[in-house]
RNA sequence: GGCGCCAUGGCCAAGUGGUAAGGCACGGGUCUGCAAAACCCUGAUCGGCGGUUCGAAUCCGCCUGGCGCCUCCA
C-alpha cells in the first residue's frame, strides 16, 4: 500500500486541522454519540452513521485498532410517551428500535460498533460520577434532582465557543429557582408517578441526557477517549456538557482529544429532524435499494458541510454508482485486439498509481472523501476505456481490483451484486438470454427484441456486447 | 440579541495564495441490426464592491442572500 500522509483531523474544539495521535499507540478509542430511541431512524442519522463508519475503516486502513462504543439513549421523556401512547412499556419500544436501528445500519453497511451501551444498563457508574461530581463541589442535589454547577468549571462554553453570560442573553432558558444558575443542567432527575426509576442517594430516579456518555466514557473507554463525535446539532448543549461533567470528574483535561462533528442533512432549506417532522426514514431509501447510492451521495459531500437530501440527488449518485460497478465488473468482455489496445492498457498503470496517491492524499486530509471519489472515477473510467477496446489485461485487471479495494475502504461495495439480488431468477434468466442470443444469431430481430422488452419489464437489462449478451439488474 | 457557517458551470459538490477535482443532466459524436452500456468532445474565473499581494475562488473589510446553534435533536 502507499505510504500514507500524516493524518490531519479537524477538531471543532480547536477550530483547525490537527496531526493525529492517539493516547495509546496504534490504538484508537472513539464514542459517538447515538440516538434516542423513541422513534424509527431517518436518513440524517444514516448519513452520520455513514460518516463515522468511513472514518473507522480509514482508520482501520491505517492500521489502527478502533475501539468504537455507540450509545443507545434508552430512557428519556419522549420514549416514556411513546411507549404511553402505543400501550407498551418503555422497554417494549426500545429493544424493537435498537433492533430496527441494527437491522438499518446493517443494511447500510455500516460495521457494528465494538459495543452498544444502554444508558439503563449503566446506572451504576453513572451514579458513581454523580457522587464524584457532588464530592468534588461541582454538583448539587435539590429535591432528589442533581445538578451541575456550570460555573464551577472554569472551561465551560470553550467547545462551542461561548460565554456563559451570552448564553443567558438567549433568554429561551426556562428558570427554575431551584437552580442556582439557569444553566445548571440536570445529571438526575426524581422520577414522577408511573415513570421508571432506579435507586440513588437523592431519590428514585433517571440518569439526565448528557452524563451517560461521560460515564460510558469512563467504563468502556477508560475515561479518556481519541475521538468524540457526533452531529453538529449535539455541540451545545450535549458535548459542551459531557466536557464539563468529565474535566471536572476527572481533574484532568482534555477529556476527548478530537471531536468530529458531521454537518447535518436538510431537507429543502431547512434541517431535517424529528422535531421539525420532515424526515425521510432509513427504511424508505432502503426498501428501493437505494442505501449504496446513499452512501455514495454522502461521500461525495464533504463530512462537515451541510447536505442537501434530494431525490434527485439519490438518482444522481444511483448511475454514477452504476459507472463504477461496470469498471469493477469481473464480467467485462473481452474482445479480439485493437491497434490501441497495448497503448491504453499499458497507460493505465501509472494511473492506478496516481490513483492510489490521490485517493490516501484525499483520506488523509481531515477525510476528503469527494476528493477520494473523485479519484475512482478517474480510474474508473480509464478502466472502462480500455475495456472498450476489448481487451482484458493483467494492467487492467490491477487496476480493476485497486478500484475495488479502494473503494472498499469507503465502503462501498462495487463487484456484481446483480445475481444474488436476482435471486432463484437468475438461471433463467441466464438461460432467456442465451437464446436470445442464438435468436440474433439468426438476425431473428422481432423476437430477440421481444424477450429483451419483456425482461426490461421486469427490472433486467440486457445489454449486447461483441462476444454476446450480459445482464443486470437495472 | 449572542456565537458560528456558507454563497463555485443547469443541478449536486471539491479546492483555501499560483491561473478552477469529481458526479448527474443537456447537446454533438464513436460503437451497435435496434437499444442499452461504455468511451470521446463541448460548458464556469468562483454572490457584489473595495483592499493586501508579483499573483486570490483561496487573505482582510464592507454589502447582499441563505443556513445552523443558543430548547429535545445524528
Amino acid at each position: 500500500m502507499a505510504v500514507d500522509a500524516p493524518l490531519q483531523v479537524y477538531n471543532t474544539l480547536t477550530r483547525r486541522k490537527e496531526p493525529f495521535e492517539t493516547i495509546e499507540s496504534g490504538r484508537v478509542r472513539m464514542y459517538v454519540c447515538g440516538v434516542t430511541v423513541y422513534d424509527s431512524a431517518h436518513v440524517g442519522h444514516g448519513m452520520s452513521a455513514i460518516v463515522f463508519d468511513v472514518i473507522r475503516r480509514y482508520l482501520e486502513h491505517r492500521g489502527y485498532d478502533v475501539r468504537h462504543a455507540q450509545n443507545f439513549t434508552d430512557v428519556d421523556d419522549k420514549i416514556i410517551l411513546r411507549a404511553h401512547r402505543e400501550g407498551i412499556t418503555p422497554d417494549a419500544l426500545t429493544e424493537r428500535l435498537i433492533d430496527e436501528w441494527l437491522a438499518d445500519t446493517d443494511a447500510l453497511g455500516i460495521q457494528r460498533a465494538t459495543v452498544y451501551p444502554r444508558a439503563t444498563q449503566e446506572i451504576g457508574p453513572i451514579v458513581a460520577m454523580i457522587e464524584g461530581l457532588i464530592e468534588r463541589g461541582h454538583a448539587y442535589p435539590v429535591d432528589g434532582d442533581v445538578y451541575f454547577r456550570v460555573r464551577s468549571f472554569s472551561d465551560y462554553g470553550k467547545l462551542s465557543h461561548r460565554q456563559l453570560d451570552d448564553l443567558l442573553s438567549g433568554a429561551r432558558i426556562e428558570v427554575d429557582e431551584r437552580k442556582e444558575d439557569p444553566l445548571d443542567f440536570a445529571l438526575w432527575k426524581a422520577a414522577k408517578p408511573g415513570e421508571p426509576s432506579w435507586e440513588s442517594p437523592w431519590s428514585a430516579g433517571r440518569p439526565g441526557w448528557h452524563i451517560e456518555c461521560s460515564a460510558m466514557c469512563s467504563t468502556h473507554l477508560n475515561g479518556v477517549v481519541d475521538i468524540h463525535g457526533g452531529g453538529a446539532d449535539l455541540i451545545f448543549p450535549h458535548h459542551e456538557n459531557e466536557i464539563a461533567q468529565s474535566e471536572a470528574f476527572l481533574g484532568q483535561e482534555p477529556f476527548a482529544r478530537y471531536w468530529i462533528h458531521n454537518g447535518l442533512l436538510r431537507l429543502g432549506d431547512e434541517k431535517m429532524s424529528k422535531s421539525l417532522g420532515n424526515m425521510v426514514r432509513i427504511r424508505e431509501i432502503l426498501d428501493r435499494g437505494l442505501g449504496p447510492a446513499f452512501r455514495l451521495m454522502v461521500l461525495q459531500s464533504h463530512y462537515r458541510a451541510p447536505l442537501t437530501f434530494s431525490e434527485e440527488g439519490l438518482q444522481a449518485a444511483e448511475r454514477g454508482l452504476a459507472r463504477l460497478r461496470t469498471a469493477a465488473s469481473d464480467a467485462a468482455s473481452p474482445l479480439a485486439s485493437e491497434d490501441n489496445a497495448e497503448t491504453a492498457s499499458t497507460d493505465i498503470l501509472p494511473l492506478v498509481a496516481e490513483t492510489q496517491s490521490r485517493f490516501h492524499a484525499a483520506m488523509a486530509d481531515d477525510f476528503d472523501t469527494p476528493g477520494a471519489v473523485a479519484a475512482l472515477f478517474d480510474l474508473g473510467r480509464a478502466i472502462n476505456r480500455v475495456r472498450g477496446t476489448g481487451v482484458a489485461s493483467p494492467e487492467v485487471e490491477a487496476a480493476r481490483v485497486t478500484l475495488v479495494e479502494l473503494a472498499g475502504i469507503l465502503g462501498l461495495t462495487l463487484e456484481d451484486v446483480a445475481v444474488p439480488l436476482a435471486g432463484d431468477a437468475a438461471p433463467f434468466i441466464d438461460l432467456l438470454v442465451r437464446v436470445r442470443d442464438d435468436l440474433r444469431a439468426a438476425k431473428q430481430w422481432a423476437l430477440a427484441d421481444t424477450i429483451r422488452d419483456g425482461l426490461v419489464a421486469q427490472g433486467i437489462a440486457v445489454e449486447d456486447g461483441p462476444t454476446g449478451s450480459t445482464w443486470r439488474r437495472a
